[in-house]
DNA sequence: TTGTATGCGTTATCAT
DNA sequence: ATGATAACGCATACAA
């Protein structure tokens, strides 16, 4: 790569252009008092210099740098593509900036950016992580989403719980006899684990009968989804007419699945998903589905690591979340 | 937000606890020769205080941040949430982190993100981008992706033209008699406008004819699709048994707009987008479709800007694309 | 209000 | 090979 040229203006170069002091540049770049005068001297001086401050040199006496690490999956997922937008948006608000860190990629590498955060490189983490063996320095704000694995951490999630409670809800308010629980998924103690809970809850106060087919990481889903679902379809009818599936991609990939076993949903089996993913952001819902508000999500993670709050323990947020229509449920 | 603990260990701590010189102590941690003694009193005082380098410190002499800032208008729309994954991929290969700047979210900000990297901040800048007057400092890397605005400014893209001759030579081998081009999107003389220069070639080089519904931005495209697409249904029938639209979610669009129309895409008429969007990144295509190399795309873009290539003039790098079946168009 | 001087944590250049 | 010390560019406490 291409070097700068070597002769990039400093804030000397300004004062001997202007012809003042160094501290009244640095004072003027800050916004601190400066006569009329002085001030319009050196804004000429920078702009004939075009003198852009050096935010390393800035940051090595601020110990701020205005920069926070997003730790994420990735951004192919919808649903992760739209909350790190989400965040961004809430970031730039507050003139931060966004350093993305996908833990896909160089799988569980979620603790190397943790160490990352220590070198004084950014002022805090949001992370949406797995690794269960995370070490989160104490001295680094660090904010998480969906799962609540430390008393001095904040977490700000989706109400899993009310969602999964809803989803029932809804089923029994579509007329279901026989519902499903189905999911494949990390095995940790996080939030979305208590879409389940929340399920069965529901189901059990509406008196609505269900399964659960519930698997561990690691698995193709389509794989087990389809094994479940065609050891219970019989003379062509399925055995449930109601499934609430752990999020829309498994309800996508179970949408599918069933179609081509003839059975359609919206109309066969009501079938909900959790998320509230959209294509391109903008179309309809890919599946009827509890939507989680990815907005306020960011705004509240935002707040949380910036804000000067102060807990005596470390906050558990669940924003609430809403029914969609998407066409895999008969409509209301 | 918490304040780190004031004493985060320096250099100098480690020095004085190890019982060597800062100089030696910087040496081990950037792997330059060291007695295997000193190294070792290095490595076990950097432990015991839990040591880590200042980066900002560090980029103060380097003037190397190891950062690349990615301009981007968004992160929901999956083709642009799947070229971010890429380049993160490729950047983190690299060693190198990315800082993440949707243009969207404040719009019109991309000038301000350009400049960001005059103040040392990021090493280069990979950008998508449609500010037509985009001023780009020449001292700071800049690697352009669909867009060759400067004979200076290298730029990858798929290749757009042969993208759309593709697909009118797909639509002529389905058959098609008369075909459409249609899209909503910038003026600008950007690569992806090449699509429909290569499909009006194709389709003129095969005997195919076409009409053009091409529209400026800033308009909503389902609603221009639906008022052109209305306009050409008779009697339930539409006059065209082919389209090509400008990218997948036009193509979405359009296929919705037809259903409700009564005309089913694959079977009375047939669809190709551009893009290879894929659900979750992994499902089947949304479309039937041009898929564009998004891996080779951000790999490339990654080495134009970190390789110290020596071209007398900045390249324009088109890469192959493919032509995928995605349910729009019936089975060749 | 403005100028001067010192320090931030690191690396590089000297001597040793 | 190692130790001491001078930059790097900026902010700030202090002096004027």
């Amino acid at each position: 790569m291409k070097r700068r040229k070597s002769s990039v203006p400093t804030v000397k170069d300004v004062a001997r252009e202007a012809g003042v002091a160094v501290g009244t540049v640095s004072r003027v770049i800050n916004g601190k008092p400066v006569t009329e005068e002085y001030e319009r001297k050196v804004r000429e001086a920078i702009r004939r210099l075009d003198y852009h401050v050096n935010s390393y040199a800035q940051g090595l006496k601020a110990t701020r740098t205005y920069t926070v690490a997003v730790l994420i999956p990735n951004t192919i997922n919808p649903f992760f593509g739209s909350l790190v937008n989400c965040l961004h948006q809430a970031l730039a608000d507050r003139h931060y900036r966004l350093l993305l860190c996908c833990t896909d990629s160089n799988l569980r590498q979620e603790q190397e950016y943790v160490d990352m955060a220590r070198m004084n490189k950014v002022d805090g983490i949001i992370g949406l992580t797995y690794n269960p063996s995370l070490q989160i320095d104490p001295s680094t704000p660090f904010v998480s989403i969906d799962r609540a694995f430390d008393p001095n951490i904040p977490c700000v999630a989706s109400d899993n719980f009310a969602g999964g409670q809803l989803a029932a809800r809804k089923l029994i308010e579509l007329g279901c006899h026989k519902a499903a629980f189905l999911r494949v998924g990390s095995d940790l103690d996080n939030e979305p684990n208590k879409r389940r809970a929340g399920f069965e809850h529901g189901c059990m106060a509406g008196g609505l009968e269900y399964d659960c087919c519930v698997y561990s990481d690691n698995i193709d889903p389509k794989g087990v989804f389809r094994d479940f679902l065609m050891s219970h379809i019989h003379d062509g009818r399925l055995d449930y007419d109601g499934l609430f599936c752990g999020t829309d991609y498994f309800a996508c990939c179970v949408v599918q699945i069933l179609k081509e076993a003839g059975i359609q949903a919206g109309r066969d089996v009501q079938i909900i998903g959790y998320d509230g993913v959209r294509l391109f952001g903008s179309e309809g819902y890919l599946c009827s589905t509890i939507e989680q508000p990815v907005r306020d999500i960011a705004e509240t993670a935002v707040d949380l690591l910036l804000g000067s709050h102060n807990y005596h323990a470390a906050p558990l947020v669940c924003l609430p979340i809403t029914f969609r229509e998407g066409g895999t449920t008969r409509p209301l």
